[in-house]
DNA sequence: TTCCTGTTCCTTGCATAACAAGGAACATGG
DNA sequence: CCATGTTCCTTGTTATGCAAGGAACAGGAA
Protein backbone atom coordinates (compact mmCIF):
# COMPACT_ATOMS: atom_id res chain seq x y z
CA UNK A 1 0.00 0.00 0.00
CA UNK A 2 2.05 2.80 1.18
CA UNK A 3 5.03 2.46 -0.29
CA UNK A 4 7.69 4.49 -0.30
CA UNK A 5 7.24 6.78 -3.83
CA UNK A 6 10.98 6.69 -4.33
CA UNK A 7 11.50 2.61 -4.16
CA UNK A 8 9.18 2.60 -7.21
CA UNK A 9 11.58 4.84 -9.31
CA UNK A 10 12.29 2.96 -12.37
CA UNK A 11 10.17 0.29 -11.43
CA UNK A 12 7.24 1.06 -12.83
CA UNK A 13 8.31 1.80 -15.70
CA UNK A 14 9.82 -1.55 -16.39
CA UNK A 15 6.54 -3.49 -15.37
CA UNK A 16 4.65 -1.36 -17.77
CA UNK A 17 6.93 -2.30 -20.39
CA UNK A 18 6.96 -5.95 -19.19
CA UNK A 19 3.05 -6.30 -19.83
CA UNK A 20 2.62 -4.14 -22.95
CA UNK A 21 5.10 -7.46 -24.33
CA UNK A 22 3.40 -9.17 -26.80
CA UNK A 23 0.38 -7.60 -26.49
CA UNK A 24 -1.64 -4.14 -27.24
CA UNK A 25 -2.64 -2.49 -23.92
CA UNK A 26 -4.20 0.89 -23.80
CA UNK A 27 -4.29 3.12 -20.36
CA UNK A 28 -7.12 1.54 -18.65
CA UNK A 29 -6.11 -1.70 -19.10
CA UNK A 30 -2.61 -0.97 -17.45
CA UNK A 31 -3.72 0.50 -14.62
CA UNK A 32 -6.00 -1.99 -14.25
CA UNK A 33 -2.87 -4.93 -14.99
CA UNK A 34 -0.51 -2.84 -12.37
CA UNK A 35 -2.90 -2.51 -9.82
CA UNK A 36 -3.54 -6.32 -9.80
CA UNK A 37 -0.04 -6.72 -9.46
CA UNK A 38 0.19 -4.98 -6.38
CA UNK A 39 0.93 -1.70 -7.06
CA UNK A 40 -2.43 -0.52 -5.73
CA UNK A 41 -1.98 3.19 -5.53
CA UNK A 42 -0.84 2.99 -9.71
CA UNK A 43 -2.46 5.76 -11.49
CA UNK A 44 -2.98 8.23 -14.53
CA UNK A 45 -0.83 11.11 -13.28
CA UNK A 46 1.86 8.16 -13.33
CA UNK A 47 1.10 6.59 -16.02
CA UNK A 48 0.18 8.97 -19.25
CA UNK A 49 3.86 10.85 -18.29
CA UNK A 50 5.69 7.59 -18.52
CA UNK A 51 3.59 6.62 -22.15
CA UNK A 52 4.72 9.89 -23.57
CA UNK A 53 8.41 9.55 -22.80
CA UNK A 54 8.61 6.43 -24.25
CA UNK A 55 6.94 6.88 -27.19
CA UNK A 56 9.45 10.31 -27.59
CA UNK A 57 11.63 7.42 -26.82
CA UNK A 58 10.88 5.16 -30.05
CA UNK A 59 9.83 2.46 -27.61
CA UNK A 60 6.09 2.03 -28.70
CA UNK A 61 3.55 1.05 -31.55
CA UNK A 62 0.79 2.56 -31.52
CA UNK A 63 -2.76 1.97 -32.53
CA UNK A 64 -6.26 3.85 -32.15
CA UNK A 65 -9.17 2.43 -32.04
CA UNK A 66 -12.94 4.35 -32.17
CA UNK A 67 -14.54 4.08 -28.67
CA UNK A 68 -18.19 4.01 -27.54
CA UNK A 69 -18.12 7.46 -25.85
CA UNK A 70 -15.15 9.08 -25.46
CA UNK A 71 -11.93 10.01 -27.61
CA UNK A 72 -10.32 6.88 -29.35
CA UNK A 73 -8.52 4.88 -27.50
CA UNK A 74 -4.46 4.55 -27.73
CA UNK A 75 -3.40 1.38 -27.96
CA UNK A 76 0.12 0.46 -26.84
CA UNK A 77 2.71 -2.21 -27.10
CA UNK A 78 6.89 -2.87 -27.75
CA UNK A 79 8.55 -1.67 -30.50
CA UNK A 80 12.29 -3.06 -31.50
CA UNK A 81 13.86 -0.20 -29.12
CA UNK A 82 11.19 -1.12 -26.27
CA UNK A 83 12.01 -4.54 -26.37
CA UNK A 84 15.55 -3.62 -26.05
CA UNK A 85 14.83 -1.18 -23.20
CA UNK A 86 12.63 -4.01 -21.14
CA UNK A 87 15.71 -6.29 -21.48
CA UNK A 88 17.92 -3.61 -20.39
CA UNK A 89 15.92 -3.23 -17.29
CA UNK A 90 15.18 -6.97 -16.40
CA UNK A 91 19.43 -6.71 -16.46
CA UNK A 92 19.71 -4.28 -14.39
CA UNK A 93 16.79 -5.38 -11.99
CA UNK A 94 18.70 -8.73 -11.54
CA UNK A 95 22.22 -6.69 -10.79
CA UNK A 96 20.22 -4.65 -7.72
CA UNK A 97 18.37 -7.50 -6.46
CA UNK A 98 21.98 -9.09 -6.30
CA UNK A 99 23.46 -5.89 -4.73
CA UNK A 100 20.71 -5.81 -2.35
CA UNK A 101 21.38 -9.51 -1.27
CA UNK A 102 25.14 -9.01 -1.26
CA UNK A 103 24.65 -6.30 1.64
CA UNK A 104 21.41 -8.03 3.51
CA UNK A 105 23.49 -10.99 3.78
CA UNK A 106 26.20 -9.83 5.79
CA UNK A 107 26.48 -10.86 9.30
CA UNK A 108 25.92 -7.77 11.63
CA UNK A 109 29.52 -7.43 12.63
CA UNK A 110 31.29 -8.66 9.79
CA UNK A 111 33.64 -6.95 8.14
CA UNK A 112 35.60 -8.77 5.67
CA UNK A 113 37.85 -5.67 4.90
CA UNK A 114 40.48 -6.31 2.85
CA UNK A 115 42.71 -4.30 4.62
CA UNK B 1 28.24 -0.80 -13.61
CA UNK B 2 26.12 1.92 -15.28
CA UNK B 3 22.92 1.46 -13.63
CA UNK B 4 20.13 3.12 -14.26
CA UNK B 5 20.16 6.38 -11.35
CA UNK B 6 16.82 5.77 -10.98
CA UNK B 7 16.40 1.76 -10.07
CA UNK B 8 18.34 2.89 -7.30
CA UNK B 9 16.28 5.66 -5.03
CA UNK B 10 15.13 4.72 -1.70
CA UNK B 11 17.25 1.44 -2.44
CA UNK B 12 21.14 3.12 -1.46
CA UNK B 13 19.81 4.21 1.78
CA UNK B 14 17.95 0.74 2.84
CA UNK B 15 21.36 -0.62 2.40
CA UNK B 16 23.57 2.34 4.31
CA UNK B 17 20.79 1.62 7.17
CA UNK B 18 21.48 -1.89 6.62
CA UNK B 19 25.42 -1.61 7.14
CA UNK B 20 25.12 0.79 10.44
CA UNK B 21 23.11 -1.89 12.13
CA UNK B 22 25.21 -3.12 15.04
CA UNK B 23 28.20 -1.62 13.63
CA UNK B 24 29.91 2.25 13.43
CA UNK B 25 30.90 2.91 10.50
CA UNK B 26 32.12 5.98 9.25
CA UNK B 27 31.54 7.84 5.65
CA UNK B 28 35.24 6.45 4.04
CA UNK B 29 33.91 2.51 5.35
CA UNK B 30 30.40 3.15 4.23
CA UNK B 31 31.76 4.16 0.20
CA UNK B 32 34.10 1.06 0.65
CA UNK B 33 31.65 -1.74 1.67
CA UNK B 34 28.49 -0.20 -0.73
CA UNK B 35 31.09 -0.35 -3.49
CA UNK B 36 32.60 -4.18 -2.08
CA UNK B 37 28.69 -5.62 -2.36
CA UNK B 38 28.12 -4.39 -6.10
CA UNK B 39 26.95 -0.53 -6.05
CA UNK B 40 30.70 0.60 -7.65
CA UNK B 41 29.64 3.94 -7.98
CA UNK B 42 28.78 4.80 -4.97
CA UNK B 43 30.05 8.33 -4.12
CA UNK B 44 30.69 10.45 -1.37
CA UNK B 45 28.02 13.22 -3.41
CA UNK B 46 25.30 10.76 -2.54
CA UNK B 47 26.10 9.86 0.83
CA UNK B 48 26.63 13.04 2.89
CA UNK B 49 23.49 14.64 2.09
CA UNK B 50 21.63 11.13 3.12
CA UNK B 51 23.58 10.74 6.47
CA UNK B 52 22.60 14.71 6.90
CA UNK B 53 19.25 14.11 6.26
CA UNK B 54 19.09 10.68 8.39
CA UNK B 55 20.52 12.37 11.17
CA UNK B 56 18.11 15.18 11.30
CA UNK B 57 15.57 12.47 11.25
CA UNK B 58 17.30 11.06 14.40
CA UNK B 59 18.52 7.92 12.66
CA UNK B 60 21.74 7.49 14.15
CA UNK B 61 23.50 7.72 17.28
CA UNK B 62 26.68 9.80 16.31
CA UNK B 63 30.40 9.77 18.06
CA UNK B 64 33.47 11.39 16.97
CA UNK B 65 36.61 9.98 16.81
CA UNK B 66 40.39 12.24 15.97
CA UNK B 67 42.12 11.53 13.11
CA UNK B 68 45.75 11.44 11.75
CA UNK B 69 45.76 14.39 9.22
CA UNK B 70 41.58 15.03 8.84
CA UNK B 71 39.21 16.44 10.57
CA UNK B 72 37.62 14.01 13.65
CA UNK B 73 36.01 10.90 12.12
CA UNK B 74 32.47 10.71 12.47
CA UNK B 75 31.22 7.45 13.58
CA UNK B 76 27.37 6.70 12.76
CA UNK B 77 25.59 3.43 14.01
CA UNK B 78 21.45 3.24 13.91
CA UNK B 79 18.97 4.71 16.68
CA UNK B 80 16.13 3.19 17.73
CA UNK B 81 14.17 5.25 15.16
CA UNK B 82 17.08 4.13 12.62
CA UNK B 83 16.12 0.58 13.05
CA UNK B 84 12.37 0.95 13.01
CA UNK B 85 13.65 3.08 8.81
CA UNK B 86 15.34 -0.14 8.20
CA UNK B 87 12.40 -2.70 9.22
CA UNK B 88 9.71 -0.28 7.09
CA UNK B 89 12.89 -0.75 4.01
CA UNK B 90 12.68 -4.06 4.48
CA UNK B 91 9.05 -4.63 4.42
CA UNK B 92 8.53 -2.29 1.95
CA UNK B 93 11.46 -4.46 -0.48
CA UNK B 94 9.35 -7.26 -0.14
CA UNK B 95 6.36 -5.97 -0.79
CA UNK B 96 7.76 -4.65 -4.18
CA UNK B 97 9.95 -7.43 -5.32
CA UNK B 98 6.61 -9.61 -4.95
CA UNK B 99 5.04 -7.40 -6.99
CA UNK B 100 7.65 -7.15 -9.83
CA UNK B 101 7.68 -11.11 -9.78
CA UNK B 102 3.65 -10.40 -9.94
CA UNK B 103 4.12 -8.64 -13.26
CA UNK B 104 6.94 -11.26 -14.93
CA UNK B 105 5.59 -14.13 -14.25
CA UNK B 106 2.29 -13.26 -16.03
CA UNK B 107 2.89 -15.27 -19.74
CA UNK B 108 2.83 -12.81 -22.28
CA UNK B 109 -0.52 -13.00 -24.08
CA UNK B 110 -2.42 -13.69 -20.87
CA UNK B 111 -5.37 -11.37 -19.67
CA UNK B 112 -7.29 -12.87 -16.89
CA UNK B 113 -9.69 -9.89 -17.85
CA UNK B 114 -12.27 -10.02 -14.95
CA UNK B 115 -14.48 -8.90 -17.80
C1' DT C 1 55.64 31.37 9.92
C1' DT C 2 53.96 29.88 5.50
C1' DC C 3 52.84 26.56 2.23
C1' DC C 4 51.73 22.05 0.63
C1' DT C 5 49.55 17.45 1.03
C1' DG C 6 46.22 14.11 2.35
C1' DT C 7 42.10 12.86 4.66
C1' DT C 8 37.82 13.80 6.16
C1' DC C 9 33.83 16.52 6.12
C1' DC C 10 30.05 19.22 3.78
C1' DT C 11 27.38 22.33 0.13
C1' DT C 12 25.25 23.59 -4.22
C1' DG C 13 22.98 22.70 -8.34
C1' DC C 14 21.04 19.69 -11.86
C1' DA C 15 18.29 15.73 -13.71
C1' DT C 16 14.69 12.50 -13.34
C1' DA C 17 10.53 10.11 -12.19
C1' DA C 18 6.47 9.51 -9.16
C1' DC C 19 2.28 11.54 -8.00
C1' DA C 20 -1.67 14.89 -7.18
C1' DA C 21 -4.73 17.81 -9.23
C1' DG C 22 -7.01 19.59 -12.73
C1' DG C 23 -8.38 20.12 -17.41
C1' DA C 24 -9.56 19.09 -22.52
C1' DA C 25 -11.67 16.15 -26.09
C1' DC C 26 -14.91 12.97 -28.02
C1' DA C 27 -19.44 10.45 -28.27
C1' DT C 28 -24.03 9.58 -26.64
C1' DG C 29 -28.52 10.86 -24.79
C1' DG C 30 -31.64 13.91 -22.74
C1' DC D 1 -27.32 22.56 -26.42
C1' DC D 2 -26.12 20.80 -22.13
C1' DA D 3 -25.04 16.71 -19.05
C1' DT D 4 -22.54 12.47 -18.53
C1' DG D 5 -18.99 9.18 -18.88
C1' DT D 6 -14.75 7.71 -20.76
C1' DT D 7 -10.48 8.52 -22.43
C1' DC D 8 -6.69 11.46 -23.08
C1' DC D 9 -3.13 14.90 -21.49
C1' DT D 10 -0.67 19.00 -18.69
C1' DT D 11 1.33 21.38 -14.84
C1' DG D 12 3.60 21.70 -10.58
C1' DT D 13 5.59 19.63 -6.39
C1' DT D 14 8.73 16.57 -4.12
C1' DA D 15 12.52 13.47 -3.16
C1' DT D 16 16.74 11.35 -4.20
C1' DG D 17 20.86 10.32 -6.77
C1' DC D 18 25.00 12.30 -8.34
C1' DA D 19 28.69 15.59 -10.09
C1' DA D 20 31.51 19.21 -8.83
C1' DG D 21 33.65 21.90 -5.89
C1' DG D 22 34.97 23.64 -1.51
C1' DA D 23 36.18 23.99 3.67
C1' DA D 24 38.51 22.20 7.82
C1' DC D 25 41.93 19.83 10.35
C1' DA D 26 46.69 17.81 11.11
C1' DG D 27 51.43 17.10 9.87
C1' DG D 28 55.66 18.10 7.48
C1' DA D 29 58.72 20.91 4.49
C1' DA D 30 60.74 25.16 3.50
Amino acid sequence: MGTDAQLNKGVLEGCVLRLLKGQKLFSGEIVEKMRGCGFTDFSEGTLYPMLLRLERDGCFEISRTPSLNSPPKKYYTLSAKGRQKLAAFEEQWRELSQNIRNVFSKPEDDHAEQE
